[in-house]
RNA sequence: GUGAGUGUAGCUCAGUUGGUUAGAGCGCCGGAUUGUGGAUCCGGAGGUCGCGGGUUCGAAACCCGUCACUCACCCCA
């Protein structure tokens, strides 16, 4: 038996109401925020990839589906969305256009990782870039685009938790101060951090291990290390978000991945999430139009995970399905009579099932409660030569008989009573 | 890439210190007289016990290997 590829999972119809309900909520607060929606490729030039979000990631060094096309040439299926949107961005000359400019996307993203509670190697991801405008405010807005999309959904514990980066010269002075500062105790830490110093020492501060956590108690903090400016643009950021009515958490050691972000980072968690607990995350990327190439052009974003918040998305927040028509037929004048009903009630707009394996009514039935439907259209002989159906209500019991010429219509005003 | 746990029917799982033909519940199909579903009762279909090797008179069980899944580390949404 071929079976499908680790960590890339099937969504089978159980499930698609349920994702099918988040991306139609996501879209819906994505217009309401005037975003509109961008169709990037599923699969990139691998250069974009390493020149976005960073050469030295974890990401671009061991987790990309990377292969070679024909010619040679190197191609990624895309781990993230914001590359290739901003390659997008640039490519057709959308700065030339009015700014500031909204875009949104909504897909399956591909990384090669061990597969765990909330991460797959395709998953799916909603997210927003709002391109033109380094006003804080603009930071607030797709702030309060996350945070009501997830509180619209009704999940559960989510918290949002911020912090500031720092301009890029921010972060590139206060970095040997915390080396220094880890290097002076470099034996109260773990193994990781040990090595992480040379890696990627702001994860140091984001280390579970509770050793790690004491020794770096007193670390410099990044937040006191930044400029002026930088500090400013964030006090805006959460007064903005306080004018909104939305609380946050300040997480001094809160670090973005990716290479390209820059002051304003922040992250919505769920104590419902194991492991990997971040819904969503984002954060302000000016610079990255630029090293793409494009025009200096200021922006800000996030991603969801529309896996981990279809783990989280509790059953009573789901619409209820339209339950299908059941069409029991029976008998050599009522089957005929009930296959031309079918194709009638369809043409009229009206879900209708049969089973064409059942000769006896009971058998009908029994399939009609299977399917969960709420009429039944009862179709025998004696209905076909009389010219009327009995319509069955399948929580009530109640029959009644209605002729042909006033089947759909009928059903049609009991379907939808508004 | 590293570690731990788990692999028996479509699903959830039993299966004694190794012993005859591998079980249950749910689900599925059919029946309980002539055209009425869910409940109950009865019957039926469905399994290379993940795969390969080994030990043994005998392996679902013990040993070795391998694969898959799950969770966690790393990292991230």
């Amino acid at each position: 038996m071929i079976k499908g590829i680790k960590g890339v999972k099937d969504i089978l119809p159980e499930e698609t109401p349920r994702w099918r309900f988040i991306e139609e909520t996501a879209r819906r607060w994505a217009g309401r925020y005037g975003f509109q929606e961008v169709r990037i490729p599923i699969f990139e030039v691998t250069a974009l990839f390493a020149r976005s979000i960073g050469a030295s990631t974890d990401i671009v060094e061991k987790e990309m589906y990377t292969f070679p096309d024909r010619d040679g040439t190197s191609l990624t299926l895309r781990p993230e969305g914001t590359a290739g949107t901003v390659r997008a961005f640039v490519e057709h000359n959308r700065a030339s256009d009015p700014l500031p400019q909204k875009y949104y996307y909504l897909g399956p993203m591909f990384r090669h990782e061990r597969p765990q509670a909330g991460r797959l190697r395709q998953f799916h991801q909603f997210g927003v870039e709002f391109f033109g405008t380094e006003d804080p405010r603009a930071d607030v807005e797709v702030i309060s685009l996350l945070w009501g999309l997830l509180s619209d959904l009704v999940l559960p514990d989510l918290t949002l938790e911020m912090n500031s980066l720092g301009s890029s010269t921010d972060r590139a002075a206060y970095l040997p101060v915390l080396v220094s500062f880890l290097k002076g105790r470099l034996n109260r830490l773990c193994a990781n951090c040990q090595r992480r110093i040379e890696t990627n020492p702001l994860r140091v501060l984001d280390c579970k291990v509770p050793e790690c956590r004491a020794a770096t108690e007193d670390a410099p903090e990044l937040l006191s290390h930044i400029s002026s400016e930088a500090r400013q643009h964030f006090q805006q950021v959460l007064d903005g978000l306080a004018a909104l009515g939305i609380s946050h958490r300040l997480n001094p050691r809160l670090v973005r991945g990716l290479d390209y972000y820059c002051l304003t980072a922040f992250e919505i968690t769920s104590s419902h999430l194991g492991a990997q607990n971040a819904v969503g995350a984002g954060g302000r990327y000016d610079g990255l139009v630029e090293a793409l190439g494009g025009p200096k052009t200021p922006a800000v974003g996030f991603a969801v995970g529309l896996e981990r918040v279809s783990l989280m998305l509790p059953d009573r927040s789901l619409p209820p399905g339209i339950p299908p028509v059941y069409v029991a037929a029976f008998g050599p004048e009522g089957g005929p009579a009930g296959i031309r009903l079918l194709e009638e009630l369809r043409r009229a707009g009206i879900s209708a099932v049969t089973d064409y394996r059942s000769t006896t009514l009971k058998a009908h039935l029994r399939q009609a409660d299977r399917a969960g439907s709420r009429y039944t259209i009862l179709l025998g002989d004696d209905e076909a030569r009389r010219g009327s159906v009995v319509v069955r209500n399948m929580d009530t019991k109640a029959q009644s008989d209605v002729s042909f010429a006033d089947i759909s219509r009928s059903l049609l005003s009991q379907i939808s009573p508004s």
